[in-house]
DNA sequence: TTATTTAATCGTATATTTGCGATATACAAT
DNA sequence: ATTGTATATCGCAAATATACGATTAAATAA
């Protein structure tokens, strides 16, 4: 055997992967849009913006939190979110990475 | 309202998902990661050094395949994968939009 | 021809994702 | 205190994804 099984995937497998899923979404890529679109930081005009309803934007806002792709902070009756720079910047990264090392082993060879 | 609700998504935004989501499983990012690696296309090497079984690598390669991500060709009882550059590039380029994009509207609201 | 090898597909079980309405919470306005 | 507003969470249904063993198909080797 040439090349050793894997027993499990490798971080920046998953690193990657995980990020792609938090992205996997069109509501989730159009929010993270909207959010970068905006003057400032916006709450809840997502929802009057996308074809969804307030506790699925809601859930998918939760999914880009967790991914750490946003940041919220709640201001009186209303939720603040903005883009988390660090974390997109390093995702960046990481697929840029991933895109130049595939790449760069182009043999052509089909 | 100052900016349109949206019926649907826009072909970007789905395109951007759905590269995304190809890519959202560990295995297909390992998968993709071998197939460059190998000195020539390979077949179901893959199964050899991943963590799973042969049918589910089988179901990884075929949603690759379905992104266009990979192209196969059967030589003899073997199949034969390689990276579909044309493909591979058409996303690194709405990535990077996507990531410029977003980045050049950087308001650091909070 | 018969056996072997390689890989796709089928059937099935389980887990996860997505979506929505209803409800709860927390603050603001009256 | 009551009402209204914004948003998170709950409960549930439906759809999709993941994984595997068994089977099938197709080519090669014996």
């Amino acid at each position: 055997m040439a090349y050793p099984k894997k027993v499990e995937f490798t971080k920046k497998e998953n690193d990657l992967a995980s990020f792609a899923k938090a992205i996997s979404h069109p509501a989730r890529v159009a929010i993270l849009k909207e959010i970068a679109k905006r003057n400032g930081c916006i709450c809840g005009e997502i929802v009057e913006v996308l074809p969804l309803a307030q506790s699925t934007v809601s859930q998918h806002l939760k999914e880009l939190l967790k991914a750490e792709l946003i940041k919220g902070e709640i201001d009186g009756t209303k939720s603040c979110y903005c883009i988390n720079w660090k974390t997109f910047e390093k995702f960046e990264k990481i697929f840029t990475e991933f895109f130049n090392k595939t790449k760069s082993q182009n043999q052509n060879c089909c």
